[in-house]
RNA sequence: GCGGGAAUAGCUCAGUUGGCUAGAGCGUCAGCCUUCCAAGCUGAGGGUCGCGGGUUCGAAUCCCGUUUCCCGCUCCA
């Protein structure tokens, strides 16, 4: 299958009300998205999600909501404040700029010139964004986090004192991020505000044990993208090497992506070891063994943009007559949606009506009466619609309803005494 | 930041060598029609032509500045 030109994505997503441009009404402003009625949908669908499996259904994961807004002594400590920079060098030949500390690159770069190699200064490009808090001068000078995941490590020890978890666990958080990045770009896949999913889980520092850990955490994370609709195809692994780990970490794996704009990373998953634990003073206490050490951190962190960008990208299907948009019944902002053959028909009107209260209450239900019944399914499935429920003359008859997939358009009568049951079993198939 | 392209209605665009009240199709809304796969009928609403300055009797159109978007390069959610 061919992959999704973004452009045509982009066009849909601002038309239909999952994705606008930030700020647009002052002409735009680089790195900020607004998720509109159907993308907060998609998102807190995908969330929800995540959330479902990384929390809920485990006994060894709690969840954490940590400010935005932290101590900056937290990112001294985490490194953030030294390490959380890109030093950039720019050729003074071609004006194209590169990482200072990136050797191997630069050194291609220079290959491509006749000329001896001339390079500014490295610059430094701090990637933590600064605040100023204070109602009065002097203000005093704070961060908006560049990853959400010290709001974990700063609650560790409030979270093992005030509940009765023990290592191994994990602490799951979802909450935005910001970034000076460089330069945005590719939609929302690089903002300067984006929202993480992220497990923190804590386990002894066992340097044989941890890296198992840390692989079946990877086989975990993939197949979560898999059972909810991405194509394997369209999904990989990528090792980095040890000259691009973060500062914080032993081993790293990406989860990427395939798009039109190439191979993107959508999740990264980290073996951080003791790096903040330790730089944060903290210990744990083991109340079987009555020994205290300092845990090691398996860390998942997925970018939550990003994911419902490649959530759209692959669902997204262009054929000869319409647009499709193949979500998940999981993500779809509407799983069903109901219409009333004809609208100047009250008998119908009614009853449509009342079949879409009766189906709110089980489904995410959409409701439509405008021009011809073609027309509808169109728009619906532009949007991720699965199903179509029409109220025509023969259900005035007999109570039945036509139900129409979005995927293969085929129809099928089902009784209204029946149709909770039937769609619910279409969802779970 | 550098190179290239662009900015006119919600979307896709037209707008002549500067010159009538800036247009079209689609979409939206109202009404009509329509007994299952959009693009039938009638009407309405919607734009200080990205923003700021300049030249001119007159600027969407020419000049300067600026912002934003798209493509490429470095940026590890």
């Amino acid at each position: 299958m061919s992959l999704t030109a973004l452009a045509d994505l982009v066009s849909l997503c601002k038309r239909r009300g999952f994705i606008y441009p930030g700020s647009a009404i002052y002409g735009g402003y680089k790195g900020f998205w607004d998720y509109g009625p159907l993308g907060v949908a998609l998102k807190r669908n995908l969330k929800d999600a995540w959330w479902q499996t990384m929390v809920t259904d485990r006994d060894d994961v709690v969840g954490l909501d940590a400010a935005i807004i932290m101590n900056p002594e937290v990112w001294r400590a985490s490194g953030h404040l030294d390490s959380f920079t890109d030093p950039l060098v720019e050729c003074k030949h071609c004006h194209q700029r590169f990482r200072a500390d990136e050797p191997t690159q630069l050194a291609k770069h220079e290959a491509t010139h006749d000329q001896p190699p001339a390079w500014t200064e490295p610059k430094k490009f701090n990637l933590l964004t600064e605040v100023l808090l204070g109602a009065t001068e002097p203000k005093s000078k704070a961060y908006l986090r560049g990853e959400i995941t010290q709001g974990v490590f700063v609650n560790f020890a409030h979270v093992v004192a005030s509940t009765r978890i023990k290592i191994p666990f994990g602490i799951a958080q979802i909450g935005k991020a910001f970034r000076n990045e460089i330069t945005p770009g590719n939609f929302t896949f690089r903002s300067l505000e984006f929202e993480q999913m992220e497990l923190e889980y804590f386990v002894p520092p066992d340097d044989s044990a941890a890296p198992k850990i840390f692989t079946q955490l990877q086989a975990q994370r993939l197949d979560w993208y898999v059972k909810l609709g991405l194509q394997a195809s369209h999904l990989r692994f990528r090792e980095h090497q040890a000259d691009e780990r973060a500062h914080y970490a032993r081993l790293a794996t990406d989860i990427e992506y395939h798009t039109s704009f190439g191979w993107k990373e959508c999740e990264g998953i980290h073996h951080r070891g003791d790096w903040d634990l330790s730089h944060h003073h903290l210990t744990y206490h083991d109340p079987e063994t009555n020994a205290t050490y300092t845990p090691y951190v398996l860390e998942t962190s997925v970018g939550v943009d990003r994911a419902a960008l490649f959530f759209l990208l692959d669902a997204y299907e262009l054929t000869a007559d319409r647009v499709i948009l193949k979500l998940h019944p999981r993500l779809a902002p509407y799983q069903v949606a109901v219409f009333p053959l004809l609208k100047n028909k009250p008998e119908l009107v009614k009853t449509a009506r009342q079949v879409k209260d009766r189906l709110k209450a089980n489904f995410r239900t959409a409701w439509d009466d405008r021009g011809n019944i073609g027309k509808r399914y169109y728009a619906q499935d532009e949007i991720g619609t699965l199903y179509g429920i029409t109220i025509d003359f023969t259900t005035l008859q007999d109570e039945t309803v036509t139900v129409r997939h979005r995927d293969t358009t085929a129809q099928v009568r089902v009784s209204l005494a029946k149709l909770v049951d039937y769609l619910n079993h279409q969802f779970k198939a």
